[in-house]
DNA sequence: AATGAATGAGTATTCATTCAT
DNA sequence: TATGAATGAATACTCATTCAT
């Protein structure tokens, strides 16, 4: 139900009420229960639906090269902080903030998990094609990507300001690419990885 | 109150209703508000013992070089974070992810920001040592650290046991330490930073 | 809903709890909160209901003559503080000396103001048909008139048997319509009214 | 203890809390406890100093003669309710309303009814002296006359500020006193009373 | 005598869920 | 299938009262 997404956006998961969510897609409560077998149930489904987002967001820049689809994401990704909501990001670490009881947090790091694979087969693809060092650790540079992603999903949940606005995410990820895709990396560094 | 720590660790912000805190302080709910004028001010209470916290694990290294205390202090956050409820990390993210709600999120900033000038004054301390590069951006640098704790703190909320296992954290964190002591970096990498 | 009140007038506004009215009503809290906005909105409601219950009276003993009407109105009023919790009168005063709460106050006062103008329409109805004499002012007539019926909610409050048994109210009640319908008023009189 | 008046003048009875009442004596509330019984007991306790006042009111006008002095007392009884709360007498219904639980309406029944004992000596001085018609009944004439007090008293609860302002209970007040000290009735009303 | 911390029953209100229609 | 009235447990908060100091 895309109902609850705007709910979900618009109110933050504590307030996703039922009702509200019942509002949003013009239907009965009870009606919801027809679809739905609890209200967790519906928030699981707008978490598929923030995957989805996710899975687009990752997929859509093919065609580039890897090293390309990686900052293009990010690009994207730093871009949709900005925007009212901070796009599926907020909600999202709303999603695991909701507390250990519901199984929420366990379906979000699923989520993680799943949005990981996408991304590391993007690396793969990029070490395969010769675009990306084949002496990094594919696993290693998809978390340090990582890391720069969910940098900017706190900063701007904080809201603060001075990490976003000198692009501090920014710069981590053109060093992290750069030394991603630089063809003779020094001898020290390359031992360690 | 230490109580609402736990039950903030345990449920998450949301669920940290006054009945389960005053349940984990051993008081009754009347008890709780002779003591805070409101939940929020519990939480708050909170917020600052999890700064408290934050600043001695800061301040608890000194004597030793800059680049070494921030080597420390990374390294107690990530014993912390494998302790059961995490530490104050946990309740620190459950408090910025609890939506909107009454400055909450805006308290958390304040409390982020303060913690942050704790360990720039490390790395300006280590610049004027001389042990941490002058020409790198002290602030930025800070920030980058801030990066690598700011992703132990997800990972391990998510529970994605694989970053945690396989050190991610710790090695980003020797790249960054590394580079920053280096005594003479390459001409490249120094122009740009 | 007639619930409310029972439980006012058994209890008093400011014991008139949710809880009370909900078991009085032999419906659960939560179902009230269907129906009414507020516990306010509860008591508004009980209000109205006694302004129709008040119209109900006044407009009952249409056919008669205003004098009669009006001493007819009385009688029944008399009659009604005479029943188990006083009728309608108890739960009236109630709630205007309920305090400055909500607006209750206001609310009350609205009330009186719209019963008002039924009884005023009844006095002038009374000296447009020469029953009742037309040099007196309608408006300060139905005044007493109100005055004698508030005496009789007092005393009925308080439990003073002694002026309700003694009918002073019905006594005071004659006097006045009996002035007030007198062909012939004696110079005197007549002057200042 | 003349905090709880100064707590029941400025909030009502039902927001005449012990903490408040507590820190408008100055005291702590465990004190409170040391000297009355219940907060009942001291709601009580500034009943009887209600008493005091109406006693004061209808006594300072000793001297004059009895119509005067009802008549006196009446004009300082209509300036009182010009006050901020209407002097004592918002407190006193709100007493008649705080509910037939505590006792407190048989409390300010009892008031009410030695404040009568006091206006009716008046009004026997008044006939002894010769200044009130002695073919009148005492108790009538006094009820009477704490019928127009009572009409002030509910005008100025519910803020009907017609009534008070055409001075409709002065009017009243004038024709029963102008009645009562008329030395020569008509036949035909003295007949009736 | 005076205190004030502690309490627990009670306050209005919300909300996920059920179920007869 | 869809509804929405009904529910009762839970929510944050208040307050009269007690009692060890």
């Amino acid at each position: 139900m895309e109902g609850v997404l705007k709910v979900v956006a618009e109110h933050g998961v504590p307030s996703a009420t039922v009702a509200r969510i019942a509002a949003a897609a013009n239907v009965s409560e009870g009606t919801l229960y027809v679809h739905f077998g609890s209200r967790d149930e519906m928030l699981m489904a707008a978490l598929d639906s923030i995957f989805v987002d996710m899975s687009n967001l990752i997929e859509s820049s093919a065609g580039m090269s890897a090293a390309d689809r990686l900052a293009d994401v990010a690009k994207r990704h730093s871009e949709l902080m900005k925007t009212e909501r901070g796009g599926f990001a907020i909600p999202w670490v709303e999603f695991i903030a909701a507390g250990p009881q519901v199984g929420l947090r366990e379906a979000v790091a699923r989520t993680q998990t799943k949005a990981f694979e996408k991304v590391l087969a993007i690396v793969e693809q990029g070490q395969s094609e010769g675009t990306i060092r084949e002496d990094l650790d594919a696993r290693r540079l998809t978390w340090q990507w990582y890391t720069i992603m969910w940098a900017e999903n706190m900063s701007t949940l904080m809201g603060l300001s001075e990490y976003i606005d000198a692009g501090h995410a920014g710069y981590s990820l053109d060093l992290l690419l750069r030394d991603a895709t630089a063809k003779c990396p020094d001898a020290g560094d390359a031992a360690d990885r």
